[in-house]
RNA sequence: GGUCCCGUAGCUCAGCUGGAUAGAGCAACUGCCUUCUAAGCAGUAGGCCACAGGUUCGAAUCCUGUCGGGAUCACCA
């Protein structure tokens, strides 16, 4: 346990060196063995002086002593025997390290020499799958799915980056009632032209999912008008199209309104609003075609095929503009079927049950949650069955594969945990290494999102606008001089995008997290543009020096903000482990604004290609030549692209 | 009601396995471009870390409870 958790943030090689000298040397110096837990390092405080914080508090009751006697007693033993350390400070119980100058200059020597500095040698470790964006093939991607998709594909480098080979994988929601909806609604209110054609992308120039959506909304604008005349006529007492049983409920309803509050009120007349609903023609039409797709009805099919088709070709501008890609689909009209013959064998193994009607069920009360149903008794499969199936059918299409990673919102939390559980009971060692990437919703300032209500954010939309945005302001204040009108094109598109993905991925993904458009397309501040704008000064100070990397000096003096860049250089490998073992790009956001911040205050203070000491100006390129580096690579796995110039 | 997540500056967020006086950005106010990109830098102001107990040498961080916000508990997906 306590083996994992030697590196800290400040100078891991370092903490370990002392760390092991102290524990080989406690013996003779505390006059007994040690506890590895005993040494704890922290980062010094900024104000103070030192580049590591041992803590001296565990070795007081050791030593029986003052906390300042205890510190000074380890100053005198660490400034002596520890080669790197250049002296030490104790202060009310921290005992403050100072490195030598030299130290760091190796330090950065190193990094110098290594051009992948930071990143793990690539597939040294296991195969995992991503899984992200799991869109519905009858709407456009909203920015619920960019935080989604921006996420995974995030979290897909980092893996990467760290070592895993990674397998970036989609689900498309195909299939199901909610495309017979727009389908249908297509067939009956889509106006055929002059030629006898209905509406397609090629001839209303129309994006592919843009139009699919606007059949979907159609076909619910429809809906509610049937189901409002019904509700109309139950309401005068004319149940004569209405069968029986749901006249029944439709008077239960009504009578549970009497004395009750405005909100119990309005939840029952979405009970009745649903029984009309179910009770309108449009919608059994509907579930007549899922019928008749179920039984692959030709004509059916091919409308399917087709109407598909222009959203995947919709989908596939939407994720080229976003930079984003997949490895491996996964069609659910392939899969839905899957995770029956599971159950059925569970049910021999009494990892599930069968209740007397026939529907199947798993009992997890033991581990605190409900029970589940896995199958209907209908024989017919839950989302829950399908979901077990599929898992288990990835690993069979990718026989390395070690674990999985679904990107999924935390409205399923629940879910995800329920199917971990089973797979795990069902014997599969891998549902160990299965992961629900859980992200919180993205809240509007006018607040939640509803496609009802029309106050979705579309991710197309969203994206020009950031695009049009650094478009205004490059051309307000860039520097863009000698570039042609696709370069500045494509900067525009970085610049908004990089601002747009660092927006969303700043912020810590569990967390529910509130959308401000103006502030998603800021420029100042902790902003992607920030960084890229660091990233563009730095290439072209270099450009103009003309930058090689040579061997530094060890003594080469050495300023205390440049001492600082290098520490924080030093952090960029433990960084990026943390986020892989969190699945959290924030983490690294939160480390490249950082070390800008600490450039930045470097750049503005000193000279750099005109420093007419040529040890110290090779220093300095070198230094930022670094940062850039990192800089490039911690954006790069964010999916934030880092301009020349800008 | 059960379960899970969240509550830190006016707003949006950091704060790592408990550690020194709780940090940024935005918004407000001051300064700094005849030296390398001012999309920058330096500074001022702003906090009972929701509240109350507990554990500890030490709590924003761990435990319990209360209050607020959200999600989820379908033979929906």
């Amino acid at each position: 346990m306590t083996s994992s958790k030697t590196s800290l943030p400040n100078s891991p090689k370092m903490e370990q060196h002392i760390r092991q000298a102290l524990i080989a040397a406690a013996p003779d110096l505390f006059g007994a063995e040690i506890n590895d837990t005993l040494i704890q390092f922290q980062q010094t405080r900024r104000d103070m002086e030192g580049d590591l914080t041992l803590v001296v508090f565990p070795f007081v009751k050791l030593l029986r002593c003052s906390p300042q006697e205890a510190g000074d007693k380890l100053k005198q033993w660490i400034e002596s025997h520890i080669e790197g350390v250049s002296h030490c400070n104790v202060v009310s119980g921290f005992l403050n390290i100072v490195f030598t100058d030299a130290y760091w200059l190796e330090q950065l020597n190193q990094m110098q020499d290594q051009p992948n500095y930071g990143l793990a040698p690539a597939n040294s470790k296991p195969t995992v799958m991503v899984e992200y964006a799991s869109p519905n093939t009858n709407k456009p991607l909203h920015l619920g799915h960019l935080r989604n998709i921006f996420l995974g594909a995030s979290v897909a480098e980092i893996l990467r980056a760290v070592g895993h080979k990674v397998v970036r994988t989609q689900v498309i929601n195909d299939r199901g009632i909610h495309i017979c909806k727009s389908m249908l609604a297509w067939e009956k209110f889509s106006p055929v032209n002059a030629r006898g054609e209905r509406e397609t992308p090629a001839n209303t120039g129309l994006k592919g999912d843009k139009l699919v959506g606007k059949y979907y909304v159609e076909f619910d604008r429809a809906l509610q008008i049937e189901a409002k005349a019904i509700m109309a006529q139950w309401q005068s007492g004319n149940f004569s199209d209405t069968p029986t049983a749901i006249e029944e409920a439709v008077l239960n309803f009504e009578k549970a309104k009497e004395g009750k509050d405005d909100k119990a009120v309005a939840a029952l007349d979405d009970k009745i609003k649903e029984l009309a609903k179910n009770q309108t023609a449009i919608l059994q039409e509907a579930k007549e075609m899922l019928v008749k797709w179920e039984a692959r009805d030709p004509q059916v099919y091919l409308l399917w095929t087709t109407m598909n088709g222009w959203v995947y070709a919709g989908f596939d501008q939407t994720y080229a503009q976003m930079g984003v890609s997949f490895d491996k689909l996964y069609y659910e009209s392939d899969t839905f079927l899957l995770g029956k013959d599971q159950v059925m064998e569970g049910i021999k193994s009494d990892v599930f049950y069968q209740k007397p009607d026939g529907s199947v069920w798993i009992d997890l009360t033991a581990d605190g949650l409900d029970e589940k149903l896995v199958l209907r008794s209908d024989g017919t499969a839950v989302y829950m069955t399908q979901d077990i199936g599929t898992a288990i059918d990835r690993f069979k299409d990718f026989p390395d594969l070690h674990g999985m990673v679904y990107t999924v919102g935390n409205e399923q939390d629940y879910h995800f945990k329920v199917l971990f559980l089973i797979l795990q009971k069902l014997g599969y060692a891998w549902a160990n290494n299965c992961f629900h990437l859980s992200y919180g919703m993205v809240d509007l300032p006018s607040g939640k999102m509803k496609s009802r209500e029309g106050t979705v954010v579309d991710a197309d939309d969203l994206m020009a606008e950031v695009i049009e945005k650094a478009k205004e302001m490059t051309q307000e204040r860039g520097h863009l001089e000698g570039l042609d009108n696709a370069a500045r094109e494509q900067l525009y598109t970085q610049i908004g995008l990089g601002g747009l993905k660092y927006y969303l991925l700043k912020v810590d993904p569990k967390k529910r997290m509130l959308f401000n458009p103006e502030e998603s397309i800021d420029l100042t501040g902790n902003t992607g543009p920030f960084l890229q704008y660091a990233h563009a000064r730095i290439s072209t100070l270099l450009e103009k020096a003309a930058f090689g990397p040579t061997p530094l000096s060890l003594t080469t003096p050495m300023r205390p903000e440049e001492k600082e860049i290098i520490k924080q250089l030093a952090l960029f490998g433990t960084t990026l482990e943390e986020a892989a073992k969190g699945y959290s790009p924030a983490l690294l956001a939160n480390y490249s604004y950082e070390l800008v911040k600490l450039y930045n205050t470097f750049y503005q203070s000193v000279k750099i290609v005109i420093e007419p000491d040529a040890d110290v100006r090779q220093f300095r390129l070198s230094l930022s030549a670094k940062v850039r580096q990192v800089l490039a690579q911690a954006l790069g796995l964010l999916g934030v692209e880092a301009p020349q110039r800008m």
